[in-house]
DNA sequence: AACGATAGTGCAAACGTTTGAGATAGAAAA
DNA sequence: TTTTCTATCTCAAACGTTTGCACTATCGTT
């Protein structure tokens, strides 16, 4: 016999035990038809005084006797609040440690002042240059950054854009994988209304703003300069059919062996995966042909290193018996040795203006245009690709 | 005289207007006592008829017959609900395409299932090797990862844990920057409920976990190793005086010169900041001296390839005049000519690690101690330090 | 029949902020 | 004056989810 009150009629004589309900005791009073369980603790009075417990703008508005919008809008600097007010609210803010719970706030405005770049990987300084450019374009613009790596692979850029439209980030930045060989997804969320800007590795998509090297350009420059240094049989070394990159630079080297009447050799042309397996496998194949190439012009530096390692391994001598040459300018470009010739697209570069190009289409998302953007860059000759030491 | 109704009694006459309020006409009404504006569309229609209206749990429920609060827990595998339910909602959301709005999600939960990392930069393979291992553990376990670089300041990594705190990230892994001093506010964070963990770069404060490269063991060897290879007098630059990584490494070369007998000479202990330049005037100081070293340990690699750099201008030859070491392992020693020999810690373990250690604080919250775990590591010899050469 | 347990579901509050629009008082204009 | 305007502040709803607990139906046990 529970000696338990109804909370409606308050007798005693009339309850019943009913059960359990998550652990707890469960009562019914006859008479008044209703089920009820003890220990009603007020949840509210338990938050406030939990010992990591967080001003809030209610907080603060109760402090100073005015309401919590107000609170909100001086915080934010809102027009509509009086400069004497504005500056009262934020003291006592920074009295009471004040700190904006940016869950609520972010859920609240639907806007989270943070953009997802997905990058393929960081296993050079290459990516984290741009994302270097990046973050100090962002950070001047009151973004946070979210960054995503998709080890080149397919499967795991999309899951990281859907994760990053998960979180409601404002923009996306992305830079393919190499193994990306479908890009409509992009077109789907750019329709679901925020921007996207795709840099360096891009799509042929035409939905999206770009921001790009100098590929072709640059392709040009690095092959002339080979020709120029003597060589004859200029290998070169691309990323995955599927990206721009690749056939725009394959562009720029037939452009150049065509104003010089060379004849592409198909079989100097190679594609790679920009795995250190596929591109060893490469090299050896060129070894072992009749007539090997005097030149590799590989698509990036990291590439241009795994092969400059190759050949060393096989003894061969860089860059006399064969030059090689890089594209982009990573830092360990100047380490190896030789040292690596390669064009330098600006990395940093490619970052600020990919970011900045986010944010002009944020701003006016009425009128956002796509647009694509070019970066200019320069060869750099270092040792790998000058053949004049033997005379 | 405009020709507007009163929302309230509906008459035509009574009307004055009243200003203008956010760009729009007000009017009064003189019977009524009644202010208003006219053009009220119901904010609900406008939301649903937007073009990129994300389906909600209530869409759910509505379109299915049941209350939203059973959709919301048949989609998190909630064991209340019944197969059947959870199963059949799970394929509706899938049909209607739904999405979890993570902003709602973790305001309502308080949770983010997020993690802030805070770590130095990104200029070499070094940090991003250990991210690569906290990603690995916290994807496989449903975390997401918030990078933020410090760039070596202070002041920045400050602002970076406060923008993190206030994105209510569930735990926080910080490697301090080189330039930080104090070290405090961690613990006062770790105050308020939210579990950290110190790697690599840690603190002398006793309050929280950490995760460390063996630290002491491994100057151990390498100082060995460089009185192995008859080196007398072994420059050691170390980092900041405040991390106490530069106490721990400064503390095994100490020991092993003590059981060798030598005498430690202050003049070739030298601390640094890490910069390009504060490294490269200490060089240029021991060159200067009447005693030059014969041997320069330095606490990075990133610091021994500068110097390496540094010497080859100099025109000094490395190894022979001058063995240099590294100590952490960066892909960039293999690259460098000579190659470098370092201290292989495991980068990529000291994150995972690091990542687990989290992990096991934030699943059993009330009793979390404070663990301290140490990283084996190995002596990696390459040609930077083989004296053997030239007899 | 009375009671106790349990499984499955729903109700409504809560989370902390933003936001549209109403309210008020005093200033400016007519 | 009367009317219009403006500056400043407040009200209340909304955002999409989670969560504590109530409710119902059903089944098993005395």
């Amino acid at each position: 016999m529970p000696r338990v009150k109804c909370p409606k009629c308050s007798k005693v004589e009339t309850i019943l035990k009913s059960g359990f309900i998550r652990q707890k005791q469960r009562y019914y009073c006859k008479e008044c038809n209703y089920n009820f369980t003890l220990n009603h603790e007020s949840r509210k009075a338990k938050n406030k005084t939990r010992k990591n417990y967080q001003t809030t703008i209610v907080d603060i508005g109760n402090a100073m006797g005015i309401s919590a919008t107000t609170v909100s809008r001086a915080l934010r600097n809102h027009p509509d609040i009086s400069p004497a007010t504005t500056l009262a609210v934020q003291q006592v803010a920074l009295q009471m440690e004040y700190r904006p719970n940016l869950l609520a706030r972010n859920f609240a405005s639907k806007q989270t002042q943070t953009i997802g770049v997905i990058i393929p990987h960081l296993q050079s300084t290459f990516f984290s240059s741009m994302l270097g450019g990046i973050q100090k374009v962002a950070s001047k613009n009151g973004f946070k950054v979210i960054i995503c790596l998709s080890n080149e692979d397919y499967q795991t850029e999309l899951e990281n854009v859907q994760a990053l439209m998960d979180s409601r980030v404002d923009g996306l930045l992305v830079c393919h994988s190499a193994s990306t060989t479908a890009f409509d997804y992009i077109e789907n969320y750019s329709k679901k209304g925020i921007s996207i800007v795709n840099f360096y590795r891009t799509s042929p998509s035409p939905k999206t703003s770009k921001v790009l090297a100098k590929n072709t350009e640059g392709a040009e420059k690095v092959t002339e300069h080979l020709l120029e240094q003597g060589c004859k049989r200029i290998g070169i070394i691309l990323g995955p059919k599927s990206l721009t990159i690749t056939e725009e630079r394959l562009l720029g080297y037939l452009n150049i062996l065509k104003k010089n009447k060379i004849k592409p050799d198909k079989e100097l042309i190679a594609y790679t995966d920009y795995s250190n397996v596929s591109i060893n496998s490469v090299v050896d194949d060129w070894l072992n042909l009749d007539q090997r190439p005097d030149a590799i012009f590989c698509i990036s530096d990291r590439s241009a290193i795994y092969v400059i390692k190759h050949l060393k391994k096989r003894k061969i001598k860089v860059p006399n018996e064969i030059a090689v040459v890089g594209f982009g300018n990573d830092l360990m470009g100047e380490l190896i040795e030789p040292s690596l010739t390669t064009y330098n697209i600006q990395t940093s570069v490619i970052g600020e203006t990919t970011m900045q190009l986010f944010l002009q289409q944020y701003k006016n998302e009425a009128d956002s245009e796509i647009q694509i953007q070019t970066i200019d860059g320069d060869l750099l000759v270092r040792e790998s690709s000058i053949k004049k030491k033997e005379k």
